[in-house]
DNA sequence: CACTATATTCAACGCTTGTTGAAAAAACAA
DNA sequence: TTGTTTTTTCAACAAGCGTTGAATATAGTG
């Protein structure tokens, strides 16, 4: 066995550990599960990745900072387009949603099993206090500013609820439930993040300058 | 020890059980620490409510029934005070958010507690498609019907996408993570459900005009 | 080849888990 | 009071948990 083989092996372990995670939470996944869904020993996990809390941490760490530079790249870049003018306010919520194109585009499942697990570290009471604090509340702090441009005589607790509606419409969609499929009779799919993202943009921006244009 | 008191042996573990079950999950929770919450014996959940299962399922039944009902109720009572016109959007949304109206009059912790959980079930994959399916999904039938009337036009899929945007928002501000009193530098409040209903609103009703009215 | 470092497995540890049957206590009925 | 039923505790079970140290295999190096 080769060293790539060895680097898939524990790569491997990620992406199992991501996708049950992302199902079951932290608490409802074990070691074993995992270890035995990567076809490898129980005690290799350990070996790579340390403790179970740490095996959660790399997890999320993997993907969270790929995503988070690339939300921010794509705000600036925005900026840059609009040569200094303050940039629209669908151009803001459009970046602000790159999750969900990029789970869209990428072929790779992976990126859609992180997306649910985005989703339980979002609403859980517990990891958003630590895991979002830590890796994406710098990020969105952007996006607060970027808004105030946009309306500046908004007050800021209304800027900040309905930035919390958006997270929590873009939450939902990451989660993948399935419940939509089965409301809608069969005519949307929760796995259909496209179909997700071009009604938020004109759907959102409109809440917000209902709320904050006045 | 009366019988009063054995009724509230049996309710303080629900309780006990509602707080643990919204704040760590289901497999967060073991039942030692959900009888020592309680201060009662470990055996006398199973005695009370069976399996750990049949405990959560308990957990969530109790006050479902009591908001679906009151949910039906409230949409019902505006349609007939729209005296057998259509009801206006504001009002089926209104209805909608009933929940977060009732943990907030309601001073019960207990309801508070059950918001968590709910958003803790909405948002699980597992969950969403067992509890949320039996216990509250004919009831989002009867809003979307109500949508349709408002938008006779509109194509389903963007009135079950909108509808989902809702649920989402409300999803995360029941959840109340405290990750917006930190974005907010205190501005705003995750307990505050006042104000996350009254702007909600107007938020998605300009929302769901923007998408399904064209 | 031999030597070293890394990767992986094996076997087991102490601990906690959900659950249960029997004992004890309390409440109730006569 | 005595007898009966319901409630609560006690003690323990088998199974599963995360974790680890030692043994084995593989890869890299000279």
């Amino acid at each position: 066995m080769n060293k790539k083989d060895s680097g898939l092996k524990s790569e491997r372990i990620l992406d199992v550990a991501e996708e049950l995670f992302a199902l079951h939470g932290y608490d409802g996944v074990t070691m074993r599960q995992i270890s035995t869904g990567a076809q490898v020993d129980v005690a290799l996990a350990n070996y790579h990745f340390g403790k179970k809390l740490d095996l959660f941490y790399a997890v999320f760490h993997r993907r969270a900072e790929l995503l988070g530079n690339t939300r921010r790249e794509v705000l600036r870049n925005s900026l840059e387009v609009a040569s200094g003018q303050p940039q629209t306010l669908e151009q803001i919520i459009e970046a602000f949603l790159l999750p969900l194109k990029f789970a869209q585009e990428s072929g790779d499942p992976g990126w859609k099993n992180y997306m649910a697990l985005l989703a339980y570290v979002m609403t859980s009471p517990v990891w958003s206090k630590t895991l979002m604090k830590n890796n994406f509340d710098k990020h969105v702090s952007e996006f607060i500013e970027a808004l105030k441009i946009i309306f500046p005589t908004a007050k800021e607790e209304d800027l900040h609820w309905c930035y919390h509606y958006v997270s929590g419409a873009l939450a939902l969609t990451l989660a993948q439930t399935g419940r939509i499929d089965r409301l809608s009779g069969g005519k949307c799919h929760s796995s259909d993040f496209d179909a997700a993202y071009q009604r938020m943009i004109p759907f959102m921006a409109a809440g917000f300058r209902a709320v904050c244009e006045k």
